[in-house]
DNA sequence: GTCTATAACGGGATAGAC
DNA sequence: GTCTATCCCGTTATAGAC
């Protein structure tokens, strides 16, 4: 997860939520909807705030919204993968520390990616450059860790890539045919498959 | 391509538009702009329909365009992957034909993918049917070749789905990272992938 | 910082003439 | 079948009181 939500107790008492709430909200948003079906009305409906308020948070609308978004979701890249690679254990205890983060925030593939969905909006200019940066420290860290295990620096490299690109599809082809066998199922093999001593791949 | 554009001068001239060459250009307007980001002003601009022509052929609006252009992806996987799949040649033969389709249909990784932005958007429950029967036909091609070439059947079928995620999450990094080299690089190893000889994978 | 109210605009969809 | 004109609603965004 990506922090701990608000107590039944604290919301009802409606005590003030604070910014790192509301970008979790948002982050779910974004998520759910994407960014050209994701409106103000249902963003401050999972807010709980007016959109005077969210204008004084993000007087940027939508678009600075995003944005918070995409920097939660870069710093949860840190702390869940970058931390995890150079973290303690044999590469193999490395990757599944990260399995575990992905298995969460995708929720065992019935959530989607919300990089892949601002990615597929029609806003994705405005956020190129985040999501270039996000994605490349993510395929980094793979190919950081395929490296300690002995792979090759160029083939890590295509192993990483792989590994990104397979989880995204996988969430697509979840979600496409209902089933989230296929995202489990690709998450169980993501070791493997960096990690393989054969020469291809 | 989906079907031969029309000549400038038919363009010119005014001359009627088919309705095949209509869902050709919602195809078009829906795989570049999403459903949610489609708005039925660029449509009537790609397709040179008033929105009163739109309503006359599709009565149901957006959602009956967009299941028309459903309907023209699952004719184009019949006749591109379907039909390769039963044509003539060896198994790599065949899907050397099939992964020419594809380089095509997403221009070398320049483009997206109208199933993958399907599934993206919110709309996508009232798709839900038709995107999974056109995604598994999809699998269950990919696997036939791969039983032909002499893979067991449940190492076939993960392969298959394996392959067709890899695609449509090469497209979704290709497009995050603005570089189309990681869909042509998935596209070069599919082959390899789907009919290798190795026990695992 | 949050609220109510509203502006300003674009969205999908329809009516009716031709 | 297509056009012009229009409706109605949801959308983003802002104003101003508290």
């Amino acid at each position: 997860m990506l922090r701990a939500p608000k107590t039944l107790a604290a919301v009802m008492s409606n005590s003030p939520m604070s910014k790192d709430e509301v970008v979790d909200r948002l982050f779910a948003v974004f998520t759910d909807q994407g960014y050209d079906g994701a409106t103000l009305a249902e963003i401050s409906r999972a807010t709980g705030l007016g959109k005077s308020s969210l204008y004084h948070h993000f007087p940027g609308g939508k678009e600075d919204m995003a944005l918070a978004v995409l920097a939660r979701a870069d710093e949860w890249l840190r702390v869940n993968v970058i931390a995890a690679v150079n973290g303690p254990g044999t590469p193999r205890d490395r990757l599944m520390r990260m399995l575990d983060a992905f298995n969460t925030i995708y929720a065992g593939g019935k959530n989607a990616c919300v990089l892949g969905k601002l990615v597929a909006g029609t806003a994705r200019p405005l956020f190129q450059r985040q999501l270039r940066e996000i994605f490349s420290r993510w395929i980094g860290a793979l190919e950081k860790v395929a490296v300690d295990a002995g792979v090759p620096q160029r083939i890590a490299r295509s192993r990483a890539e792989d590994a990104v690109a397979g989880i995204q599809g996988a969430l697509i082809l979840s979600a496409g045919l209902a089933d989230s066998e296929p995202f489990r199922r690709r998450l169980r093999a993501i070791v493997d498959d960096l990690l393989a001593k054969a020469p291809k791949r």
